[in-house]
RNA sequence: GCCACCUUAGCUCAGCUGGUUAGAGCGGCUGUUUUGUAAACAGUAGGUCGUCGGUUCGAAUCCGACAGGUGGCUCCA
């Protein structure tokens, strides 16, 4: 029963459980040699794990659903019935149920079925299960159901999917059906349409007709190719996160893309990245790989010369690609890919310079996803008391309460999780919330007691005593990549003007010599003042090039003609989405084109025309 | 990597159970038109139907392997 299960109304869950259930009846009634595995209730519905001697496919789930209706329509009670462990034992034995059977033994040794009990370990005095029966169909189960199964609301069978038993890839696979339910038929419809439009808004259909990148078989699936205009987008976001770093110390450096594997053998990535991509020579004899993260490259950097505690805190920054070799069947579009360039940051800082560089980093965190129009949350991780943890307990508390402090200070929505740190030091992620709800993780802050001491790192402080620096890692959008793909589908490609790969649009009325010397004037002018603009001058009609200009989601379009050329004046036409206020007015070529070059420059995400 | 599904023109997709020269819309190109705020008209070029192999008189269609893609593989009676 997961936690999301928990999270649910009551009779919500109750329902999605119960059609996990008839689920299952249907299955055994359609199937031959049905073995169950479980059948727990999800986000938005529930699902069913069976061993099945055929494979099933999506086009049998009409099937299933039919005859899931039937057993709803019948409106069976179900029966709760409790039994002594052993007979229970037996009962399920008989018929022939092995991954049942593993439940009730674990129930017998662990009290319990979660698979992470350790053996032994506070075992509950469980002698009772009970079982649930609905028409002929009898479950191991521990409750939490419908009256009866005409009470579940509505549901629709989604998708199929292999699935290990108990998440282990050592036991068999087996195949889960996935269903999603809700109370009424109208919620469903609604949710429905709501993945609908997420399918319209994915940023791989959005990405080709936006002509933002492109993927080629040739270089390899997970290493995107970015084309001019998502290119423009990408340098566009990255410069904003340097020039928010800038403003608060950061110094751009740059290292470059491979290293020797001994650095990461010694910051301890090595062994903690088996997805790495190495790189042999032919000249000489040392292993090298593609750089997994920078952190190691910015220690060296920090570590070529002695530091005075004067000099601290010391803050690098650079955008560039890491890379990993994901597995294939998690690489998507460009969330999930081997080539990742990160907004990267490092600070070299005293202890007692974490409070304000911390707060210093969640300051631009605000700007930036202020400026992007997204909102976000913060989620305080620290240790637990397992031994996993590096470093000094009493650091640790103690930047723990400075990171909890600095999150109340600067007012964040925030929320702390115990056992999530990682095993160097306690962080804050934010968590992006996107327009159609869903959340993303993007800015970190991570401190780091462990880089510091196996680097051998240190500052002489005020009394001439060599002392460790602690190290701050910041990324403010995380991988680039990745943040484009969540902002794509946040914006729906409607980009705000700073992002737009194309600002302006020129329209001519005609071909006409003097029209389009008029229109290529503007293009001119809009250059000089660093405006993205394009030329819609082919022989099409007005109607066809505005339509043309809006499918490119361009925020302003500007027919011109004759009547243009007479007065030195234009009338953009405004995307939708950018308007405060309908009052399209004439404007002096130059005063739009200035007005544009400024709502870039100030980042506005909405129109001042 | 594992499970299921998919792969036909630059894009979106037809092509029924194998049967003449594989189709459409958009986009491209050429021409006509010279257009005033979301799609003018006509013509035309694009495809060894993902790759390789097999079955067959005959394969886009059936079978197999491989490649690429999509959804999932975290939710624990």
């Amino acid at each position: 029963m997961g936690e999301n299960g928990r999270k649910q109304p009551d009779s919500l869950y109750k329902q999605r459980h119960s059609l996990a259930h008839i689920l299952a009846y249907a299955v055994g009634d359609i199937y031959q040699n049905v073995k169950y595995g479980v059948g727990p209730v999800i986000d938005n519905g529930f699902f069913y794990d069976f061993d099945l001697d055929e494979t099933i496919s999506e086009d049998d789930l009409g099937k299933i659903e039919k005859r899931m209706q039937e057993i709803i329509n019948k409106d069976y009670k179900f029966d709760r019935e409790e039994i002594e462990l052993s007979a229970a034992k037996e009962r399920i034995k008989k018929q022939e149920q092995p991954y049942k059977e593993e439940l009730i033994n674990d129930i017998l040794t662990k009290g319990s079925t979660d698979i992470y009990a350790e053996e032994g370990e506070d075992i509950e005095s469980v002698d009772k299960v009970s079982f649930y029966t609905i028409g002929d169909f009898s479950d191991l189960c521990r409750g939490g159901h419908a009256k009866s199964t005409g009470k579940v609301g509505a549901f629709k069978l989604t998708k199929i999917s292999g699935a290990y038993w108990r998440g282990n890839e050592k036991n068999p696979q087996m195949q889960r059906i996935y269903g999603v339910a809700f109370e009424t038929q109208k919620e469903l419809d609604e949710y429905l349409q709501l993945v609908e439009e997420a399918k319209n808004r994915d940023h791989r259909k959005l990405g080709r007709e936006l002509d933002l990148f492109t993927v080629s078989d040739l270089v390899g699936s997970g290493l995107p190719l970015m084309t001019p205009r998502g290119a423009v987008l990408r340098e566009e976001l990255a410069r904003y996160s340097q020039e928010l770093q800038a403003a608060q110390g950061f110094e751009r450096v740059w290292s470059p893309h491979i290293a020797k594997t001994t650095l990461y053998e010694k910051s301890g990535h090595y062994q903690k990245f088996p997805e790495r991509f190495e790189v042999s020579s032919i000249e000489s004899n040392d292993k090298f790989m593609m750089k997994p993260m920078n952190c190691p490259h910015h220690i060296q950097i920090f570590a070529r010369r002695p530091w005075s505690y004067r000099d601290l805190p010391v803050r690098y920054m650079e955008n560039t690609t890491n890379y990993r070799d994901e597995k294939h069947g998690e690489l998507h579009g460009l969330s999930r890919i081997r080539s990742l360039s990160q907004d990267d940051g490092h600070v070299f800082c005293s202890e007692e310079d974490i409070e304000s560089e911390v707060s210093a980093i969640v300051g631009m965190v605000k700007d930036m996803y202020k400026s992007l129009d997204m909102k976000f949350y913060a989620r305080l991780s620290y240790r637990d008391s397992s031994s996993i943890y590096l470093g000094d307990k009493k650091l640790w508390a103690k930047a723990e309460n400075i990171l909890a402090k600095v999150a109340k200070t600067e007012k964040l929505d925030f929320m702390e999780e115990v056992g999530e740190a990682a095993f160097y030091g306690p962080k804050i992620d934010f968590m992006v919330n996107d327009s159609l709800g869903r959340e993303w993780q993007c800015a970190t802050i991570q401190l780091d007691f462990v880089q510091p001491e196996r680097f051998d790192l240190s500052y002489v402080d005020s009394n001439g005593a060599e002392k460790r620096p602690v190290m701050v890692h910041k990324a403010l959008l995380g991988s680039i990549e990745r943040f484009m793909s969540v902002y794509i589908e946040h914006t729906a490609g409607r980009f705000p003007v700073w992002l737009a790969p194309e600002q302006i649009r020129v329209i001519t009325v005609n071909q006409e010599q003097k029209t389009v010397r008029f229109a290529e004037s503007i293009v001119e002018k809009a250059k000089e003042l660093d405006v993205r603009i394009g030329l819609g001058n082919d022989n099409e009609s007005v109607g066809k090039k505005i339509r043309s200009s809006e499918v490119w989601k361009v925020p302003y379009t500007v027919v011109v003609g004759e009547k243009e050329i007479q007065s030195g004046e234009v009338t953009p036409r405004i995307r939708n989405d950018l308007e405060v206020q309908k009052s399209h007015s004439p404007y002096k070529i130059e005063d739009f084109l200035k007005t544009v070059a400024n709502e870039a420059r100030s980042r506005a995400s909405k129109t001042s025309l």
